[in-house]
DNA sequence: GCCAACGTTGGC
DNA sequence: GCCAACGTTGGC
């Protein structure tokens, strides 16, 4: 039996790690999510070939930036063991983890940002739900229903 | 750089 | 298990 293919937006800071510097390395790890949510959505929810609408945060102006694709089932963050990185987590172990990631592959980069404005700008036809245009989310990685996917990808 | 929002931590 | 303090996110 084969899920149906499920949406996705991951944030990411275009200093820290952009929508090029993924094209550049065409799979990269999804390291340093330490928010439980976002844990639990890789780690729980996301499946090999899930889509993806990768979004620059913290950068003028935000907004989703191209697709990528979901290339892993989750596994353990390895910069949580490690003494070195700043994700490290001291009260994690090799036998019980705390971070899980998925792989993520570059697809697509968009000829323009769909910016946040423009997002929501489209509110009512995303729905209220929509976790990334409501007040005081910081949701790092968060699930797209298939109408807001479509949605979203035509506003290019 | 500011700061509102909110998740996490740890003392009690 | 409450909740104040603290740290982080992320728009502006």
């Amino acid at each position: 039996m084969t899920a149906r293919r499920r949406y996705w937006l991951m944030k990411s800071e275009p200093d820290a790690f952009s929508i090029d510097d993924l094209e550049r390395v065409g799979t990269e790890p999804w390291t340093g999510v330490r928010n439980y949510q976002a844990r639990n959505f890789m780690r729980d929810g996301m499946q090999v070939g899930d889509g993806v609408l990768f979004y620059h945060s913290n950068t003028a102006p935000p907004g989703i930036v191209g697709t990528a694709t979901v290339a892993s089932t989750a596994y353990p963050d390895p910069t949580q063991f490690d003494r070195d990185s700043g994700y490290f987590d001291p009260k994690a172990t090799h036998e019980q983890p705390r971070w899980h990631l998925v792989d993520v592959a570059f697809e697509r980069r968009f000829k323009r940002t769909i910016t946040l404005d423009e997002i929501k700008a489209h509110a009512d036809d995303l729905g209220e739900e929509f976790p990334l245009i409501r007040r005081g989310t910081r949701l790092s990685v968060l699930p797209v229903s298939a109408a807001q996917w479509r949605h979203l990808l035509s506003l290019e």
